[in-house]
DNA sequence: CTTATAAATGTTATATTATTACATAGTGTT
DNA sequence: AACACTATGTAATAATATAACATTTATAAG
């Protein structure tokens, strides 16, 4: 069981829009499309994104610096992600197999040091197109 | 066997700021340190980079905008790198597994996909931070 | 060697992404 | 009320990256 967040006003009005859009969103172009609900500046913005991504709302996807919505109930495990991106469309998933994160979080360096923490950008085309 | 790429003079004089140094460098810094050499631009500097990631001389660590050399004699497996990155002193090492990079090229996703370019950042405390 | 072509360079300006600094307001606890 | 804590508002600026265009250098045919 993990603590339920209750977002506050920009921290639930940024997720929203994040939320409802099919794409990773950019920080500016959040901020554009919130403006008419008054918030103004980068700041408020990348207050709020922090925010989501700390508690796993949210996750980066840090080769596109964008933001995408949690695909899987919200993250136990927000620090132990895995995304496939689509060269082509720029289409993002969020990867959920327990046998990924298994193998992951099991790994062991050559100083058999392990990490409950990490990060994995797949790339390639997406079935769209791919045909 | 994989080509030969003979570097240009911009090329070099960033590959080897980056090679010599013990931490990834970034963009700026890079700029910063070659300006006595005669490149002054940001472009100048991230026309080598881009080339310099294109063939596999260096790596972007994506979660820190940062540049470091391959650590895996000029890696034939440019496009599917994996570091550890420690959060504590920013020490960033290239992981070179076969176990884990055959485990991620032939992991399949949901649709069976599979992907041959992939990034991985594990985060942790390197072995000198833990004590 | 000349011409054609592609790759790399130089330079200026600008776009995009992210943070610092400081003031104010709300929220919950004692 | 007093306190601590979190969130918000606002302005300015720092850090990262690309666009546009002119010029030069390397490579390869003919
Ligand atoms: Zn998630
Ligand atoms: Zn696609
Ligand atoms: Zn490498
Ligand atoms: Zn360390």
């Amino acid at each position: 069981m993990h603590k339920e967040h209750t977002l506050t006003k920009n921290q639930q009005i940024i997720f929203d829009i994040i939320d409802k859009s099919p794409e990773p969103l950019k920080a500016y172009s959040i901020l554009f499309n919130v403006q008419k609900k008054g918030i103004k500046a980068p700041l408020q913005v990348y207050r709020a994104l922090d925010k989501l991504v700390e508690i796993g709302k949210i996750h980066k996807i840090e080769s596109r610096n964008a933001f995408i919505a949690c695909q899987n109930s919200s993250c136990q495990v927000a620090k132990a992600t895995a995304f496939s991106i689509c060269e082509m469309c720029e289409k993002v998933t969020e990867i959920s197999s327990t046998g990924l994160s298994k193998y992951l979080t099991n790994f062991k360096d050559k100083e058999g040091m392990k990490y409950s923490k990490y990060n994995l950008e797949f790339f390639g085309l997406c079935k769209k197109c791919r045909t």
